[in-house]
DNA sequence: GAAATCACGGCCGGATTCCGGCCACATCTG
DNA sequence: CAGATGTGGCCGGAATCCGGCCGTGATTTC
C-alpha cells in the first residue's frame, strides 16, 4: 500500500470536490497514518497545488482553486487565442528541458486550470480537436531569454559563446538591444563590441551566457525596429533575392508564405517580392505554384542559376516521346 | 530525482498536449532511463489513463484524446511561455475584431494582470525586450476554430464555402475530424461528403461556416494522426512521375531523399527515378539541387507543365539587366 | 524476406524513499 | 486555560525504485 502517486492522485480528486476535510478524515480515506497524510499534503504543495489549512477545532485541509492566480475572466475568443498561441509556440520545440517551446507544450495542456468553469469545458474540447506538428529543432532556453531581457533592461553588456552556422564557436561580448521572435526562432539583436558592428544571434546557439557588470550607453538602432533589421537579412549568409512576378500580390504572398518574404504590388497583376533564401533552389517551388512570368532583379548569380536551370529543363524535355 | 509522482504528473502534462512521443523522447524529457519510462506508462495505465502505443518505426506513446486528467498547475516557465506566446500572436495582428490576434491582445492583458508579482516583473521585462514578426497574413477567425472544435466533438457535419488555391470558391459539407496546426497555419482534416474522400482545408480560407444538425458516424482515420496525414500529403491523389536525369543514381537518391522515390541507375552518369508527388511543383527543388539535364518520361501532363514553367522562367529572365 | 525500429516486461542488485511512531510546538476555538 | 488540530524533526526497518541487461514480438522499410 505504499503507492505515493496513487494516493496523491486520490487526494487531489478528493480535495477537488471543494469540501474541506480534517486530517484524520483524509488519513482514514487514504488508509494511511496521519503523519503520512501530512507528508502527502506537503508533497502536493511541492507540486504547486495550493492547499489551505487551519488548525484548531474545526480545522481543515482544502484545495484552493486559484487563490494565487484567480480564474481568469476570459471570453471564448480569448481562451481560444491562448490555446492557439501556445500551440504555435510549442511548434518547433525540442525534447530538451528548460526551453520555452517545451514550457509552451506543457502549458498547452494546462490552461484549463486558469479558466472559469464555463470555459474549462470548451478549452478541453478545443484542445482535443487540435493537433500540432512538431518538427524537432533546437530549442531556446527559457532562462537565456529571461537573462537577456534583464540585460537589455539594465543595459548590461553580456558575454557568451556562440556556435556559428559552421559549428565554429566564438566568444562574444555584446550590448544586447532587442530580442526578436521570428518564424518560431528567437534572435538577439546586439552590438558586437569585438567586431564593432551590429550582429544578429540566434538565441538557441548561445552558450554560457553571463551578464557582466559593465553598463553600455544607448546606441541608435540600425533600423526602425529590430524586427525590420532582422527581416532585411542583415543576418548574413542568406541571400536576398528580388523578383518581379506577373501575379497579384496576394497570390504571391500566399505562395511565399513559408518563406521570409516581403511582397509589394506593382500593378494589380504584377508584384515585386524580396525574399531571403539559403540557396536559389528553394525559390522554385513557390514560383512553380504561381506559374507566372518571373524576372530576377537581383542578384546576378541567382538570375544566372535560374536561367541555366530553365535551359536544362526546357532544352531536353521535348526529346523523348512516350505513351502510357 | 526519484520522484515518481512528479514524473507521472509531468508525463500527464506532456501527453496531454495531444502529440505522440517515442519512448526515447519521453525518457529524455523526464530524465530517466527508457526502462523507467515503461514502468511509468504502466503506472499511468494502472491509474486508469488510457495510453495507446505502437511498436516499430514511427512508434509512439499517446494519451487517448478526451481522457480526464487531474487538475494540473502552471509553473513559472509555463506562465512565462503563455505570455510570450500571446505576445507573439498578438503582434502583427490586425485591429479587426473577431480575429485571434485581437483576442490574444486582450488575453495577454488579462493574464498579465493576474500573474503573481514575481512573475509580472519577469514577464514585463521580457516583453519590453521583445519584438515579433508574425506575418500579417490572413487572420484566422477565432470563432471558426472554436465552432469546428465543437463540431469535431459532437460529430456534427459542418458546411462552409471554401476558397481554393486558385481563388475559386466551392460549397462543402464535411465531417470534421481534427484541426492541425502546421507551420503556423491551421488546417482542418475532414471527410468531404461531396467528394467522398478525405480532404484538408485551410481554416483561414473557410467562409460562412455553420454547423448542421446532422451527426456522422465515426470513420477510421486515413493515417495514424491527423498531423501525420497532413505531413504525408496524402490529401491529394498523388501522381507517379518517371524521370531520366543526367546524374549518378546516388546523387539522385540523395536529392529525392525527402520524397517517395525509387531510383535506378541507367549508366554511371544517368539515372531513372520514379517518384510520387502531389503536384509537379514539388519536383523542382530536388531537380534544382541536382541541376542536371532532365527528361520527363511520364506523365504527359507533368512534362507539359515543366516545359511551360521552364519557358516562363527562361523566356523572361534575360530581359532586365541590372548591376548591384 | 531481411533489417531496422521500437514497445514490452522479467530479473537482479544496489540506492533511495517511504512509513509509522513518537514528540515538542504552534494555532485556533470556546 | 483546555482541548482539538495542524506542523515538522528524527529514527529504524521495510518497501520501492532505478538502471542495466536481454530476449520477445509487432511493424515498417527496403
Amino acid at each position: 500500500m505504499a503507492d505515493v502517486t496513487g494516493r496523491i492522485l486520490a487526494l487531489l480528486t478528493t480535495l477537488q470536490s471543494g469540501r474541506s476535510f480534517t486530517g484524520e478524515e483524509l488519513a482514514a480515506r487514504l488508509d494511511v497514518s496521519p503523519r503520512t497524510l501530512r507528508r502527502d499534503v506537503e508533497r502536493l504543495r511541492g507540486y504547486g497545488y495550493p492547499v489551505s489549512t487551519r488548525p484548531g477545532p474545526g480545522g481543515h485541509y482544502r484545495l484552493v482553486a486559484g487563490s494565487a492566480v484567480p480564474p481568469l475572466v476570459f471570453d471564448d475568443d480569448e481562451a481560444t487565442a491562448t490555446l492557439l498561441a501556445l500551440a504555435a509556440m510549442a511548434t518547433g520545440g525540442s525534447a530538451e528541458g528548460g526551453t520555452v517551446e517545451e514550457a509552451a507544450t506543457r502549458a498547452y495542456g494546462k490552461v484549463d486550470q486558469y479558466l472559469p468553469a464555463r470555459l474549462r469545458h470548451r478549452a478541453a474540447r478545443l484542445r482535443e480537436s487540435l493537433e500540432s506538428t512538431t518538427p524537432p529543432g533546437p530549442g531556446t532556453a527559457a532562462g537565456n531569454l529571461a537573462v537577456l531581457a534583464d540585460a537589455v533592461r539594465d543595459r548590461r553588456i553580456v558575454a557568451f559563446d556562440y556556435r556559428g552556422r559552421t559549428g565554429r564557436a566564438s566568444s562574444r561580448r555584446v550590448e544586447p538591444h532587442r530580442q526578436v521572435h521570428h518564424r518560431s526562432r528567437w534572435y538577439l539583436l546586439a552590438w558586437d563590441t569585438g567586431r564593432g558592428d551590429w550582429r544578429v544571434f540566434r538565441t538557441d546557439r548561445v552558450d554560457g551566457l553571463r551578464t557582466t557588470h559593465d553598463v553600455y550607453a544607448p546606441r541608435p538602432l540600425p533600423a526602425d525596429t529590430a524586427a525590420e533589421y532582422l527581416r532585411r537579412g542583415l543576418d548574413k549568409e542568406r541571400t536576398r533575392v528580388v523578383l518581379t512576378v506577373a501575379a497579384p500580390a496576394a497570390a504571391v504572398a500566399d505562395a511565399f508564405a513559408e518563406h521570409d518574404a516581403e511582397v509589394g504590388a506593382l500593378t494589380g497583376e504584377r508584384s515585386r517580392v524580396a525574399v531571403m533564401v539559403d540557396t536559389w533552389q528553394w525559390l522554385l517551388t513557390p514560383l512553380a505554384f504561381l506559374d507566372a512570368e518571373v524576372t530576377v532583379q537581383e542578384p546576378e548569380g541567382v538570375r544566372a542559376a535560374l536561367e541555366g536551370f530553365a535551359g536544362r529543363l526546357a532544352g531536353k524535355a521535348p526529346v523523348v516521346r512516350q505513351r502510357s
